[in-house]
DNA sequence: AACATTACTGACCAAACGGTCAAGTTTTTT
DNA sequence: AAAAAACTTGACCGTTTGGTCAGTAATGTT
Protein backbone atom coordinates (compact mmCIF):
# COMPACT_ATOMS: atom_id res chain seq x y z
CA UNK A 1 0.00 0.00 0.00
CA UNK A 2 1.53 3.12 1.19
CA UNK A 3 2.29 3.39 4.76
CA UNK A 4 4.67 0.55 5.21
CA UNK A 5 7.77 2.16 6.80
CA UNK A 6 10.20 -0.34 5.93
CA UNK A 7 8.58 -3.92 5.84
CA UNK A 8 12.35 -5.13 6.54
CA UNK A 9 11.28 -8.85 7.04
CA UNK A 10 10.42 -9.69 3.54
CA UNK A 11 10.11 -13.18 4.07
CA UNK A 12 9.75 -14.75 7.37
CA UNK A 13 6.15 -13.81 7.48
CA UNK A 14 5.29 -17.01 8.00
CA UNK A 15 6.61 -17.99 10.74
CA UNK A 16 6.20 -14.82 12.53
CA UNK A 17 2.24 -15.50 11.91
CA UNK A 18 2.68 -19.01 13.36
CA UNK A 19 4.60 -17.86 16.48
CA UNK A 20 1.07 -15.38 17.08
CA UNK A 21 -1.29 -18.42 16.48
CA UNK A 22 0.91 -20.76 18.98
CA UNK A 23 1.08 -17.87 21.39
CA UNK A 24 -2.18 -17.38 21.79
CA UNK A 25 -2.28 -20.99 21.48
CA UNK A 26 -0.59 -22.06 24.27
CA UNK A 27 -2.79 -19.53 26.42
CA UNK A 28 -6.04 -20.70 25.36
CA UNK A 29 -5.10 -24.72 26.02
CA UNK A 30 -3.82 -23.56 29.51
CA UNK A 31 -6.51 -21.92 30.60
CA UNK A 32 -9.24 -24.07 29.00
CA UNK A 33 -7.22 -27.54 28.37
CA UNK A 34 -7.52 -29.08 25.05
CA UNK A 35 -10.50 -30.18 24.53
CA UNK A 36 -11.95 -26.80 26.01
CA UNK A 37 -9.60 -24.75 23.98
CA UNK A 38 -11.56 -23.57 20.51
CA UNK A 39 -9.98 -22.56 17.47
CA UNK A 40 -12.07 -19.73 17.07
CA UNK A 41 -11.31 -18.69 20.95
CA UNK A 42 -7.85 -19.25 19.88
CA UNK A 43 -7.66 -17.29 16.41
CA UNK A 44 -9.71 -14.20 18.47
CA UNK A 45 -6.51 -14.03 20.55
CA UNK A 46 -4.29 -14.14 18.41
CA UNK A 47 -6.23 -11.81 16.58
CA UNK A 48 -7.21 -13.58 13.56
CA UNK A 49 -9.79 -14.87 11.44
CA UNK A 50 -10.77 -18.99 12.48
CA UNK A 51 -9.89 -19.78 8.86
CA UNK A 52 -6.80 -18.27 8.93
CA UNK A 53 -5.63 -20.12 11.64
CA UNK A 54 -6.29 -23.24 9.58
CA UNK A 55 -4.24 -22.05 7.16
CA UNK A 56 -0.90 -21.98 9.37
CA UNK A 57 -1.55 -25.63 11.17
CA UNK A 58 -4.07 -28.43 9.82
CA UNK A 59 -5.77 -29.45 12.62
CA UNK A 60 -5.92 -28.29 16.60
CA UNK A 61 -4.04 -31.28 17.46
CA UNK A 62 -1.12 -29.89 15.23
CA UNK A 63 -1.20 -26.45 17.06
CA UNK A 64 -1.52 -28.30 20.81
CA UNK A 65 1.61 -30.92 19.84
CA UNK A 66 3.65 -27.73 18.39
CA UNK A 67 3.16 -25.94 21.81
CA UNK A 68 3.95 -29.09 23.69
CA UNK A 69 7.07 -29.14 21.74
CA UNK A 70 8.36 -26.07 22.47
CA UNK A 71 7.69 -26.45 26.05
CA UNK A 72 9.58 -29.50 26.28
CA UNK A 73 12.66 -27.81 24.21
CA UNK A 74 12.66 -24.91 26.72
CA UNK A 75 13.04 -27.28 29.45
CA UNK A 76 15.66 -29.30 27.90
CA UNK A 77 17.44 -26.58 27.67
CA UNK A 78 17.06 -25.70 31.14
CA UNK A 79 18.29 -29.01 31.93
CA UNK A 80 21.77 -27.99 30.92
CA UNK A 81 22.38 -25.71 34.16
CA UNK A 82 21.73 -29.17 35.56
CA UNK A 83 26.11 -29.12 34.93
CA UNK A 84 27.45 -31.87 36.92
CA UNK A 85 30.85 -30.08 36.44
CA UNK A 86 29.94 -27.65 38.92
CA UNK A 87 29.73 -29.21 42.62
CA UNK A 88 26.35 -30.54 44.03
CA UNK A 89 25.62 -27.02 45.78
CA UNK A 90 25.96 -25.13 42.79
CA UNK A 91 24.51 -27.54 40.03
CA UNK A 92 21.42 -27.73 41.85
CA UNK A 93 21.48 -24.30 42.64
CA UNK A 94 21.66 -23.25 39.21
CA UNK A 95 19.32 -25.94 38.30
CA UNK A 96 16.26 -24.80 40.65
CA UNK A 97 17.40 -21.30 39.92
CA UNK A 98 16.45 -21.43 36.42
CA UNK A 99 13.18 -23.97 36.55
CA UNK A 100 12.18 -21.19 38.98
CA UNK A 101 12.79 -18.21 36.46
CA UNK A 102 10.74 -20.45 33.81
CA UNK A 103 8.02 -21.12 35.95
CA UNK A 104 7.25 -17.24 36.11
CA UNK A 105 8.31 -16.36 32.91
CA UNK A 106 6.20 -19.39 30.93
CA UNK A 107 3.27 -20.39 33.73
CA UNK A 108 1.40 -21.15 30.35
CA UNK A 109 3.47 -23.79 29.02
CA UNK A 110 3.79 -25.23 32.55
CA UNK A 111 0.18 -25.59 32.68
CA UNK A 112 -0.23 -27.07 29.48
CA UNK A 113 2.67 -29.64 30.36
CA UNK A 114 0.86 -30.34 33.62
CA UNK A 115 -2.81 -30.75 31.71
CA UNK A 116 -0.80 -33.14 29.02
CA UNK A 117 0.93 -35.49 31.94
CA UNK A 118 -2.40 -35.54 33.87
CA UNK A 119 -4.32 -36.78 30.76
CA UNK A 120 -1.48 -39.47 30.08
CA UNK A 121 0.74 -37.86 28.34
CA UNK A 122 -1.17 -38.81 25.01
CA UNK A 123 1.21 -36.44 22.65
CA UNK A 124 4.61 -36.57 24.57
CA UNK A 125 4.87 -40.29 25.02
CA UNK A 126 7.88 -40.87 23.20
CA UNK A 127 9.56 -37.83 24.55
CA UNK A 128 9.51 -39.20 28.03
CA UNK A 129 10.28 -42.16 27.14
CA UNK A 130 13.80 -41.15 25.27
CA UNK A 131 15.38 -37.76 26.17
CA UNK A 132 13.97 -36.88 29.62
CA UNK A 133 14.35 -40.30 30.92
CA UNK A 134 18.07 -40.55 30.04
CA UNK A 135 18.52 -37.12 31.06
CA UNK A 136 17.16 -38.01 34.71
CA UNK A 137 18.77 -41.46 34.97
CA UNK A 138 21.97 -39.76 34.10
CA UNK A 139 21.72 -36.49 36.79
CA UNK A 140 20.37 -39.12 39.49
CA UNK A 141 24.09 -40.95 38.98
CA UNK A 142 26.12 -38.09 39.27
CA UNK A 143 23.99 -37.34 42.34
CA UNK A 144 24.33 -40.56 43.88
CA UNK A 145 28.23 -40.19 42.78
CA UNK A 146 28.52 -36.90 45.35
CA UNK A 147 26.39 -38.48 48.21
CA UNK A 148 28.68 -41.73 48.64
CA UNK A 149 31.79 -39.38 48.44
CA UNK A 150 29.95 -37.07 51.03
CA UNK A 151 29.55 -34.07 49.36
CA UNK A 152 25.76 -33.71 50.30
CA UNK A 153 23.15 -35.20 52.33
CA UNK A 154 21.48 -38.45 51.51
CA UNK A 155 18.81 -38.60 49.78
CA UNK A 156 17.03 -40.30 46.72
CA UNK A 157 18.33 -39.05 44.00
CA UNK A 158 15.36 -39.50 41.96
CA UNK A 159 12.80 -38.17 44.76
CA UNK A 160 14.87 -35.14 44.80
CA UNK A 161 14.48 -34.79 41.51
CA UNK A 162 11.03 -35.09 41.93
CA UNK A 163 11.02 -32.50 44.62
CA UNK A 164 12.07 -30.09 42.00
CA UNK A 165 9.93 -30.45 39.58
CA UNK A 166 7.12 -30.55 41.96
CA UNK A 167 7.89 -27.50 43.61
CA UNK A 168 8.68 -25.47 40.76
CA UNK A 169 5.83 -26.74 38.92
CA UNK A 170 3.45 -26.10 41.56
CA UNK A 171 4.57 -22.20 41.44
CA UNK A 172 3.86 -22.13 38.11
CA UNK A 173 0.28 -24.29 38.22
CA UNK A 174 -0.87 -23.10 41.67
CA UNK A 175 0.24 -19.58 41.00
CA UNK A 176 -3.91 -18.86 41.26
CA UNK A 177 -3.88 -20.83 44.60
CA UNK A 178 -0.96 -19.59 45.76
CA UNK A 179 -2.46 -16.30 45.32
CA UNK A 180 -5.69 -16.26 46.75
CA UNK A 181 -4.17 -17.62 49.94
CA UNK A 182 -1.57 -14.44 49.80
CA UNK A 183 -3.97 -12.04 48.41
CA UNK A 184 -0.85 -10.61 46.96
CA UNK A 185 1.89 -11.73 44.65
CA UNK A 186 4.41 -14.38 45.57
CA UNK A 187 7.62 -12.90 44.78
CA UNK A 188 9.48 -14.29 47.54
CA UNK A 189 11.90 -15.61 45.11
CA UNK A 190 14.87 -15.23 47.52
CA UNK A 191 13.02 -16.97 50.33
CA UNK A 192 12.20 -19.30 48.23
CA UNK A 193 15.97 -19.84 46.83
CA UNK A 194 16.55 -20.10 50.81
CA UNK A 195 13.96 -22.73 51.60
CA UNK A 196 14.87 -24.25 48.40
CA UNK A 197 19.04 -24.55 49.18
CA UNK A 198 18.46 -25.50 53.13
CA UNK A 199 17.08 -28.64 51.59
CA UNK A 200 19.59 -29.81 49.60
CA UNK A 201 22.76 -31.27 51.87
CA UNK B 1 -39.79 -59.16 40.44
CA UNK B 2 -38.12 -62.65 42.10
CA UNK B 3 -34.81 -63.00 42.12
CA UNK B 4 -34.16 -60.29 44.73
CA UNK B 5 -32.01 -61.70 47.48
CA UNK B 6 -33.09 -59.10 50.32
CA UNK B 7 -33.09 -55.52 48.76
CA UNK B 8 -32.33 -53.91 52.39
CA UNK B 9 -31.74 -50.55 50.62
CA UNK B 10 -35.36 -49.91 50.81
CA UNK B 11 -34.45 -46.41 50.12
CA UNK B 12 -31.60 -45.09 49.65
CA UNK B 13 -31.34 -45.87 46.01
CA UNK B 14 -31.30 -42.14 44.88
CA UNK B 15 -28.05 -41.09 46.82
CA UNK B 16 -26.81 -44.88 45.74
CA UNK B 17 -26.63 -44.31 41.94
CA UNK B 18 -25.65 -40.63 42.49
CA UNK B 19 -22.54 -41.82 43.94
CA UNK B 20 -21.90 -44.26 41.02
CA UNK B 21 -22.05 -41.46 39.04
CA UNK B 22 -20.09 -39.18 41.16
CA UNK B 23 -17.13 -41.98 40.76
CA UNK B 24 -17.53 -42.31 37.40
CA UNK B 25 -17.94 -38.82 36.65
CA UNK B 26 -13.95 -38.18 38.97
CA UNK B 27 -12.53 -40.55 36.29
CA UNK B 28 -14.07 -39.18 33.53
CA UNK B 29 -13.47 -35.47 34.61
CA UNK B 30 -9.50 -36.30 35.62
CA UNK B 31 -8.79 -37.96 32.47
CA UNK B 32 -10.39 -35.65 29.72
CA UNK B 33 -10.76 -32.47 31.89
CA UNK B 34 -14.25 -30.57 32.11
CA UNK B 35 -14.65 -29.68 28.42
CA UNK B 36 -13.13 -33.00 27.19
CA UNK B 37 -15.58 -35.20 29.42
CA UNK B 38 -18.73 -35.80 27.86
CA UNK B 39 -21.92 -36.82 29.78
CA UNK B 40 -22.43 -39.69 26.97
CA UNK B 41 -18.80 -41.17 28.80
CA UNK B 42 -19.78 -40.61 31.89
CA UNK B 43 -23.16 -42.38 31.62
CA UNK B 44 -20.90 -44.98 30.02
CA UNK B 45 -18.59 -45.80 33.02
CA UNK B 46 -21.43 -45.71 35.23
CA UNK B 47 -22.88 -48.11 33.53
CA UNK B 48 -26.10 -46.05 32.90
CA UNK B 49 -28.17 -44.61 29.71
CA UNK B 50 -27.11 -40.64 29.51
CA UNK B 51 -30.77 -39.58 29.78
CA UNK B 52 -30.81 -41.20 33.52
CA UNK B 53 -27.74 -39.74 34.66
CA UNK B 54 -29.51 -36.09 33.77
CA UNK B 55 -32.35 -37.39 35.86
CA UNK B 56 -30.09 -37.45 38.72
CA UNK B 57 -28.00 -33.90 37.61
CA UNK B 58 -29.38 -31.19 35.83
CA UNK B 59 -25.95 -30.29 34.17
CA UNK B 60 -22.80 -31.67 33.46
CA UNK B 61 -21.57 -28.04 35.60
CA UNK B 62 -23.70 -29.69 38.47
CA UNK B 63 -21.99 -32.95 37.94
CA UNK B 64 -18.52 -31.25 38.78
CA UNK B 65 -19.03 -29.30 40.68
CA UNK B 66 -20.09 -31.87 43.18
CA UNK B 67 -16.99 -33.79 42.43
CA UNK B 68 -14.71 -31.24 43.25
CA UNK B 69 -16.49 -30.25 46.83
CA UNK B 70 -16.40 -33.96 47.52
CA UNK B 71 -12.58 -33.72 46.72
CA UNK B 72 -11.83 -30.38 49.19
CA UNK B 73 -14.15 -32.02 51.64
CA UNK B 74 -11.65 -35.16 52.04
CA UNK B 75 -8.90 -32.59 51.89
CA UNK B 76 -10.03 -30.57 54.66
CA UNK B 77 -10.88 -34.01 56.88
CA UNK B 78 -7.22 -35.09 56.31
CA UNK B 79 -6.03 -31.65 57.31
CA UNK B 80 -6.96 -32.04 60.78
CA UNK B 81 -4.14 -34.87 61.05
CA UNK B 82 -1.91 -31.45 61.47
CA UNK B 83 -2.77 -31.62 65.07
CA UNK B 84 -0.66 -28.91 66.44
CA UNK B 85 -1.49 -30.23 70.06
CA UNK B 86 1.45 -32.83 69.39
CA UNK B 87 4.83 -31.52 68.29
CA UNK B 88 6.28 -30.36 64.92
CA UNK B 89 7.72 -33.53 63.87
CA UNK B 90 4.71 -35.67 64.30
CA UNK B 91 1.96 -33.33 63.16
CA UNK B 92 3.59 -32.66 59.99
CA UNK B 93 4.74 -36.61 60.02
CA UNK B 94 0.98 -37.23 60.11
CA UNK B 95 -0.25 -34.98 58.16
CA UNK B 96 2.14 -35.87 55.25
CA UNK B 97 1.38 -39.67 56.09
CA UNK B 98 -2.42 -38.72 55.52
CA UNK B 99 -1.70 -36.27 52.37
CA UNK B 100 0.26 -39.26 50.47
CA UNK B 101 -2.15 -41.57 51.22
CA UNK B 102 -4.66 -39.71 49.35
CA UNK B 103 -2.74 -38.91 46.46
CA UNK B 104 -2.75 -42.76 46.07
CA UNK B 105 -5.95 -43.32 47.10
CA UNK B 106 -7.69 -40.67 45.19
CA UNK B 107 -5.63 -40.26 42.04
CA UNK B 108 -8.67 -39.04 40.39
CA UNK B 109 -9.73 -36.98 42.63
CA UNK B 110 -6.32 -35.18 43.25
CA UNK B 111 -5.82 -34.73 39.46
CA UNK B 112 -9.37 -32.80 38.87
CA UNK B 113 -8.57 -30.56 41.19
CA UNK B 114 -5.16 -29.47 39.47
CA UNK B 115 -7.08 -28.95 36.49
CA UNK B 116 -9.57 -26.50 38.83
CA UNK B 117 -7.00 -24.66 39.92
CA UNK B 118 -4.82 -24.90 36.84
CA UNK B 119 -7.92 -23.11 34.86
CA UNK B 120 -8.13 -20.41 37.77
CA UNK B 121 -10.77 -21.85 40.22
CA UNK B 122 -14.07 -21.13 38.44
CA UNK B 123 -15.74 -23.24 40.87
CA UNK B 124 -13.99 -23.32 43.91
CA UNK B 125 -13.18 -20.11 44.60
CA UNK B 126 -15.08 -19.33 47.49
CA UNK B 127 -13.40 -22.10 49.45
CA UNK B 128 -10.27 -21.14 48.60
CA UNK B 129 -10.93 -17.63 49.92
CA UNK B 130 -12.75 -19.11 52.95
CA UNK B 131 -11.77 -22.71 54.73
CA UNK B 132 -8.59 -23.09 53.13
CA UNK B 133 -7.16 -19.65 53.59
CA UNK B 134 -8.17 -19.54 57.06
CA UNK B 135 -6.21 -23.31 57.49
CA UNK B 136 -3.12 -22.60 55.93
CA UNK B 137 -2.66 -19.32 57.81
CA UNK B 138 -3.27 -20.59 61.29
CA UNK B 139 -1.27 -24.07 60.74
CA UNK B 140 1.40 -21.15 59.67
CA UNK B 141 1.17 -19.35 62.42
CA UNK B 142 1.49 -22.79 64.66
CA UNK B 143 4.50 -23.53 62.68
CA UNK B 144 6.33 -20.29 63.17
CA UNK B 145 5.91 -20.67 66.60
CA UNK B 146 7.69 -23.66 66.77
CA UNK B 147 10.22 -22.23 64.65
CA UNK B 148 10.94 -19.42 67.30
CA UNK B 149 10.85 -21.83 70.15
CA UNK B 150 13.93 -23.99 68.61
CA UNK B 151 11.59 -26.77 67.71
CA UNK B 152 12.00 -27.19 64.23
CA UNK B 153 14.54 -25.85 61.61
CA UNK B 154 13.67 -22.80 60.03
CA UNK B 155 11.69 -22.16 57.32
CA UNK B 156 9.25 -19.69 55.66
CA UNK B 157 6.33 -21.70 56.96
CA UNK B 158 3.98 -20.78 53.75
CA UNK B 159 6.25 -22.49 51.54
CA UNK B 160 6.86 -25.17 54.11
CA UNK B 161 3.26 -25.93 53.17
CA UNK B 162 3.27 -25.56 49.77
CA UNK B 163 6.07 -27.76 49.56
CA UNK B 164 4.16 -30.08 51.25
CA UNK B 165 0.85 -29.78 48.93
CA UNK B 166 3.48 -29.53 45.93
CA UNK B 167 5.25 -33.14 46.46
CA UNK B 168 2.10 -35.02 47.50
CA UNK B 169 0.26 -33.43 44.57
CA UNK B 170 2.90 -34.23 42.33
CA UNK B 171 2.73 -37.89 43.47
CA UNK B 172 -0.90 -38.08 42.26
CA UNK B 173 -0.79 -36.02 39.47
CA UNK B 174 2.42 -36.84 37.86
CA UNK B 175 2.12 -40.64 38.44
CA UNK B 176 2.63 -41.32 34.63
CA UNK B 177 5.81 -39.08 34.61
CA UNK B 178 6.89 -40.82 37.49
CA UNK B 179 5.93 -44.24 36.02
CA UNK B 180 7.22 -43.70 32.83
CA UNK B 181 10.95 -42.85 34.31
CA UNK B 182 10.64 -45.64 36.62
CA UNK B 183 9.45 -48.22 33.90
CA UNK B 184 7.50 -49.61 37.32
CA UNK B 185 5.81 -48.63 39.70
CA UNK B 186 6.12 -45.73 42.63
CA UNK B 187 5.87 -48.12 45.77
CA UNK B 188 8.37 -46.52 47.98
CA UNK B 189 6.91 -45.67 50.29
CA UNK B 190 9.44 -45.46 53.12
CA UNK B 191 11.47 -44.39 51.12
CA UNK B 192 9.41 -40.76 50.55
CA UNK B 193 8.38 -40.70 54.10
CA UNK B 194 11.98 -40.57 54.94
CA UNK B 195 12.81 -38.23 52.11
CA UNK B 196 10.29 -36.10 53.56
CA UNK B 197 11.28 -36.65 56.80
CA UNK B 198 14.47 -35.59 56.36
CA UNK B 199 13.41 -32.15 54.75
CA UNK B 200 11.86 -30.75 57.94
CA UNK B 201 14.10 -30.61 60.79
C1' DA C 1 -56.33 -52.69 44.28
C1' DA C 2 -56.08 -48.07 43.30
C1' DC C 3 -53.27 -44.17 43.41
C1' DA C 4 -49.00 -41.41 43.73
C1' DT C 5 -44.34 -40.92 43.49
C1' DT C 6 -40.01 -41.98 41.96
C1' DA C 7 -36.99 -44.11 38.59
C1' DC C 8 -35.82 -44.96 33.90
C1' DT C 9 -35.05 -44.39 28.82
C1' DG C 10 -35.14 -43.92 23.42
C1' DA C 11 -35.71 -40.43 20.45
C1' DC C 12 -35.05 -35.99 19.49
C1' DC C 13 -33.07 -30.98 18.96
C1' DA C 14 -30.70 -26.54 18.91
C1' DA C 15 -26.08 -24.89 19.44
C1' DA C 16 -21.31 -25.15 18.93
C1' DC C 17 -17.48 -27.19 17.04
C1' DG C 18 -13.45 -28.45 13.83
C1' DG C 19 -12.55 -28.14 9.49
C1' DT C 20 -13.24 -26.97 4.20
C1' DC C 21 -13.48 -24.19 0.21
C1' DA C 22 -13.92 -20.98 -3.42
C1' DA C 23 -13.06 -16.52 -4.27
C1' DG C 24 -10.35 -12.89 -3.43
C1' DT C 25 -5.83 -9.93 -2.22
C1' DT C 26 -1.03 -9.29 -1.62
C1' DT C 27 3.70 -10.44 -2.42
C1' DT C 28 7.51 -12.68 -5.07
C1' DT C 29 9.49 -14.27 -9.01
C1' DT C 30 10.23 -14.15 -13.89
C1' DA D 1 3.95 -6.24 -16.35
C1' DA D 2 2.55 -10.69 -16.35
C1' DA D 3 2.45 -15.02 -14.16
C1' DA D 4 3.02 -17.65 -9.98
C1' DA D 5 3.00 -18.34 -5.35
C1' DA D 6 1.63 -17.26 -0.83
C1' DC D 7 -1.72 -15.29 2.11
C1' DT D 8 -6.49 -13.99 3.75
C1' DT D 9 -11.31 -14.67 4.69
C1' DG D 10 -16.69 -15.09 4.82
C1' DA D 11 -19.68 -18.53 4.15
C1' DC D 12 -20.64 -23.05 4.64
C1' DC D 13 -21.10 -28.17 6.36
C1' DG D 14 -21.19 -32.66 8.78
C1' DT D 15 -20.71 -34.18 13.50
C1' DT D 16 -20.84 -34.07 18.21
C1' DT D 17 -22.54 -32.27 22.36
C1' DG D 18 -25.43 -30.97 26.47
C1' DG D 19 -29.80 -31.16 27.47
C1' DT D 20 -35.13 -32.10 26.93
C1' DC D 21 -39.26 -34.67 26.86
C1' DA D 22 -42.97 -37.76 26.51
C1' DG D 23 -43.94 -42.12 27.66
C1' DT D 24 -43.12 -46.36 30.45
C1' DA D 25 -41.85 -49.17 34.38
C1' DA D 26 -41.03 -49.91 39.13
C1' DT D 27 -41.79 -48.90 43.87
C1' DG D 28 -44.27 -46.98 47.96
C1' DT D 29 -48.48 -45.49 50.16
C1' DT D 30 -53.36 -45.63 51.24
Amino acid sequence: MKDNTVSFQKFAKRSQNQRVILDAAEKVFAEAGFAGATTQLIADVANLPKANVHYYFKTKQDIYRQVVYNIFDIWMEAASAFDTELGPREALSRYIDKKMDLARSHPYGSKVWASEIIQGAPIIQDYLEGQLKEWSKDRSKHIQRWINDGEMDAIDPEHLLYMIWSTTQHYADFAHQIETLNSGEPFSDAQWQTAKLSVKT
